[in-house]
DNA sequence: TTATTTATTTTAATTTTTAAAATAAATGCG
DNA sequence: CGCATTTATTTTAAAAATTAAAATAAATAA
């Protein structure tokens, strides 16, 4: 599929939600917060550079603070591309939760 | 992460919206109206299998028909497992999507 | 100088996705 | 009948994504 992944999604969103403070470990505690699931380290890096060679996100490493660990950081942030990824993942988003018939389950979606 | 994949999530709503034409061939050909995209044969009947194992739909096998190839089809239909993980699926994309600052792009999705 | 904390990178196993080929079972037609 | 065509599912093998765990890095604290 042509169309941003899950992971992907939710990432890119992170990088938008937390704007000034958009790198791997925040990134982490956010998801964490979005989806009630702790997720590896790795899991969140190993995506983030991808979504960076890809050109959705640009990075840039900040100075090191002078608080305990706090080492350099690399930021992120959207670029033109990723917000146009998440447009179209948006769509077909809406586009495939419309119209569903009711089914009887006790719940039809609220029209999104 | 022990949410949907885009690629489940799909099939799901699809399973969903084609009520009692729910299979296989019929499936893709509703993913590429969602997407545009042409998924290949696989790229539906090895998740739809999936899908089964898990306890998110469940199938049986029709009767061939006497239209010309109308061998028997296996339907498929959603349970309420089906039903729950999309609800989840649901919830956890709406409050990523909400309370997006403005990022000057031209764009902030539409809320919810 | 050793421990602790915050942070990123690497690695290796598993799972998912995909494309392509194989198989199956029906009708159409010379 | 027998071979072509159509609709449909299954299998397979390669590629890509996801994950967990361990390694590495760089800062302050004690």
């Amino acid at each position: 599929m042509d169309i941003l992944s899950r992971m992907e999604e939710l990432i890119l969103l992170s990088v938008w939600k937390l704007q000034d403070e958009a790198y791997g470990l925040e990134i982490r505690k956010h998801l964490y917060e979005l989806t009630g699931q702790d997720l590896s380290v790795g899991a969140v890096y190993v995506p983030l550079k991808r979504l960076k060679k890809r050109g959705y996100l640009e990075s840039w490493d900040s100075e090191p603070t002078d608080e305990r660990g706090g080492r350099s950081k690399r930021f992120f942030k959207l670029t033109q591309k990723g917000v146009g990824a998440l447009q179209q993942v948006k769509t077909v988003q809406e586009h495939a939760w419309s119209g569903l018939p009711d089914i009887g389950f006790g719940w039809t979606p609220s029209k999104s």
